[in-house]
DNA sequence: AACCACTCTTAACCTAGATTAAGAAATGAC
DNA sequence: GTCATTTCTTAATCTAGGTTAAGAGTGGTT
C-alpha cells in the first residue's frame, strides 16, 4: 500500500494495463467509465471519499475501464492480489454487489426520471459536485433528455 | 449446508424474506428476478448448473429479489453469514462483480442488437433452454422487440 | 382428438429519449 | 476584466423500442 495524489484530469488507469491497482480515495473524487465505439463515455461509477474503487474485472485480467479524477485527489493505492490475501475484502465486495445489483435493476426497470429521482436521493453529495452531464451519462441518457426531465419535474411542482 | 430439490416453478425466495440464502446449483436452472410497480418481471439473473446464485443484498438486509426455479433442480443451500465466515467467497465475489459490471456497461452503451448478441456470445446454452421471452426481459427489451431484431438479423445475412 | 395455455411472430401505431442545432449561462485562463 | 471553453437549456426533428392487437404454432392435459 502507497498513497498518492493526482491533479483534477489526471487519468489513473486505462483499458489493457496489466494488473489493475484498487484505489481507497481518502480525498477528492475519482470517476470510472468506458468509452463506446463512437468515443462516446460511459460512466459506470463515482468515487468519492472514504469509497474503495476498482475496475471489477476477473484477479489477473487487464483493465477495461478508465479511471480519473475529477477534483484534485489522495488516494492508497492497493495491489488486488495482495489485498485479496489479506482477506479484508470480503466487506467491500458485498456493499459493491450490492450497488450494482441496484443499478441493473434500475437500468432494467425504472424510467429517466425515476432513475435520476433515485440518484439524487441515493448520492445526494454527488449531485452538487459533479456536471449534470455527468449524471446523464450514469444514468445512461443524454444531457438533453436529463435537462428536459428536470424542467418538467420542476413544472409539476407548481 | 443442506441439500434440496425443488420442481420447475416453485419460487425458494421472495423479497421481504429474511436471512436470504447462498444457492449452489447442482442441477437444473434457477432465475433471479424483480417485479416493478407494474407487476413485469425483469430478469437479474440466470443460474445453471455449477453458478452460485444469491441475492446481493447486504448481509442481514432482507431480500429484494425472487428466486425461483425454470428446471427441476437440485440445490445446495448455505447461510450467507455462515459462508462468509468460511471465506471460501472471495473468488465467486470477484467474478460477480466482473459479470454485474459487464452488464451495466451493456445496459449504458449498446443496443438491442448488441446486447442480445453479446448474450448469445456469453450464454449460448441458456438461449437454448430458456424462452426468448426471458432473454428478452433479460436485456431489457420487450419479447416483441427481440422478435424484431431476430428477423432483422436473419434478412442482413442473405 | 379436442382443448387450453403459452409462446412467437407480424404489423400498425405511439412515445421516451436521441440527435442536431443554436443561444444563454457559468467557469476558467490570462 | 475579457476572451475562450465548457456547460446548460430549449426547440425541432427523428428513431429505437414500447404498446396493442391478432393470428399461427407448440405443447401439455384429460
Amino acid at each position: 500500500m502507497k498513497s498518492i495524489t493526482i491533479k483534477k484530469g489526471q487519468i489513473i488507469q486505462h483499458p489493457g494495463d496489466a494488473n489493475p491497482k484498487v484505489y481507497k480515495v481518502v480525498s477528492g473524487l475519482l470517476r470510472v467509465y468506458a468509452l463506446d465505439q463512437k468515443g462516446k463515455e460511459h460512466i459506470f461509477l463515482f468515487g468519492p471519499e472514504g469509497w474503495i474503487v476498482a475496475d471489477g474485472v476477473p484477479l489477473n485480467a487487464p483493465a477495461v475501464l478508465f479511471i480519473d479524477a475529477l477534483e484534485d485527489s489522495t488516494l492508497e493505492v492497493t495491489d488486488r492480489v495482495q489485498q485479496n490475501l489479506d482477506k479484508i475484502t470480503i466487506d467491500p465486495l458485498i456493499k459493491r454487489i450490492s450497488v450494482l445489483q441496484n443499478r441493473v435493476i434500475m437500468l432494467l426497470s425504472a424510467s429517466a426520471i425515476q432513475r435520476y429521482e433515485h440518484f439524487e436521493e441515493t448520492y445526494p453529495s454527488i449531485v452538487q459536485r459533479v456536471p449534470q452531464k455527468m449524471i446523464a451519462s450514469y444514468l445512461g441518457i443524454t444531457p438533453e433528455a436529463l435537462s428536459k426531465v428536470k424542467s418538467q419535474k420542476a413544472k409539476s411542482k407548481l
